[in-house]
DNA sequence: GGTAAACATTAAGATAATATTAACCTGCAC
DNA sequence: GTGCAGGTTAATATTATCTTAATGTTTACC
């Protein structure tokens, strides 16, 4: 999970980093509205905590826009701005939580991973047309074949899978499948390959489409 | 939009009633944790206002069982228990928001919408005449049919269907599709032409039009 | 109608993106 | 150690897209 804190106090951006580090999360900075916004749009984000008051463009400015430019990464504010009628401009806004400072860090973590959820939801199996992925065992299975699928392919697919049908960039697969490493596009390209030998090749109809410049993407259509 | 409402206080549920409806929202009642569950499973909400202290048993335990039992419908806690450590456990049990009484009502409506928003995320897309283009996913469709698009021929049409119906000259769209290269015309036409081969050739009425002197514009008129 | 400018069409070459193949590491089970 | 599976690197093939250039057609205007 990588996030995106958007707070011009560098001192809290970095006590709240320090926290969700040590849950396992990657955390990036900005320290104005409009730096957040570019970053917000250059690069997915799982979540992202946004302060109010900022530099350059405050908090509401910040979500509603990227919400209008069709940008749908879960915005949790964290503010001292504490009225109700705050709140309300916040969710007009298209954030999904509203949090007063002070809170506690736990808290925050909670409240972060409910709004993450919510995007990715638990369940057992994802079935795309003739292929089923049972997530928990790590296994798919296409027309009764089981297909044998190494750590890196499975997590190309189970991507794919829980976007299908939608597209997904190049940049957002290579963040989730190598996420500690920058990885050689060839290398990609033959991961996907493989992936592809397993899932498509023995098959009559190719599930994994490309579409250059863009991504791809896992359909049966 | 139809909500179900958990919660032993009939005066209190009456009130939220009372006010989501005015916003266009079906409400059903539940009065016991128990018979809260049976019916979160026997139908499908948009969303559940789940109480803490219920007869027979609690709101964490309603909110978990559903989980475990893979139901994803959002969940909406509204207690009076106000430490960390309720809200905490409220999270572990799989709430999607956690408020405490007393609650501003505008305030509850927009929490609710928050996290039914999450799940039914407005796809966004433009829609002219007989197509549809689908921002996020960079894919356009004409007719059930999925237009194929490279990606200079899809910022083209995008500029075109967000200022459709009105003309762009050809200058605007150089600096939008070409941002930091100088164009040659002849390339411009061609790119045209191939966007005219993809969304109009195939179908009867042509949706790109062209002003001799003046641009192009997009529409079905 | 004739003319020039603007636009449309087509084909061919250049460039960039992706697919394929093979060879080569690395760590782990035996 | 040997063998093997998965991962990476590198080299090459293929395809998609972009650009250039040449030519045909329409439009505006006299």
């Amino acid at each position: 999970m990588n996030i995106l804190i958007i707070e011009d106090d560098a001192e809290l951006a970095a006590a709240i980093a320090d926290f969700l580090m040590l849950q396992g999360v990657d955390c990036d900075f900005a320290y104005s509205g409009s730096a957040g916004l570019t970053m917000a749009k250059e690069q997915p984000f799982d979540a992202i905590i946004l302060d109010l008051m900022l530099p350059n463009m405050n908090g509401f400015s910040v979500c509603s826009t990227l919400r209008n430019q069709g940008y749908n990464t879960p915005v949790l504010m964290l503010t001292a701005c504490d009225t109700d009628s705050d709140q309300l401009e916040g969710f007009q806004a298209g954030v999904d939580d509203y949090v007063t400072k002070p809170c506690a860090m736990p808290l925050l973590w909670a409240r972060l991973q409910a709004i993450h959820r919510r995007n990715n939801p638990v369940s057992d199996c994802l079935t795309i047309g003739p292929l089923t992925l049972y997530l928990k065992e790590k296994r798919a299975v296409r027309e009764q074949h089981t297909l044998k699928l190494s750590p890196t392919c499975w997590k190309l697919l189970e991507l794919l899978a829980r976007h299908s049908p939608d597209i997904i960039c190049r940049k957002e697969i290579e963040q989730y499948v190598w996420p500690d490493t920058e990885v050689d596009t060839g290398n990609f390209n033959v991961q996907l390959h493989m992936l592809r030998k397993v899932v498509d090749k023995p098959f009559e109809q190719a599930l994994i489409h490309t579409v250059t410049g863009k991504g791809l993407y896992l359909s049966d259509q």
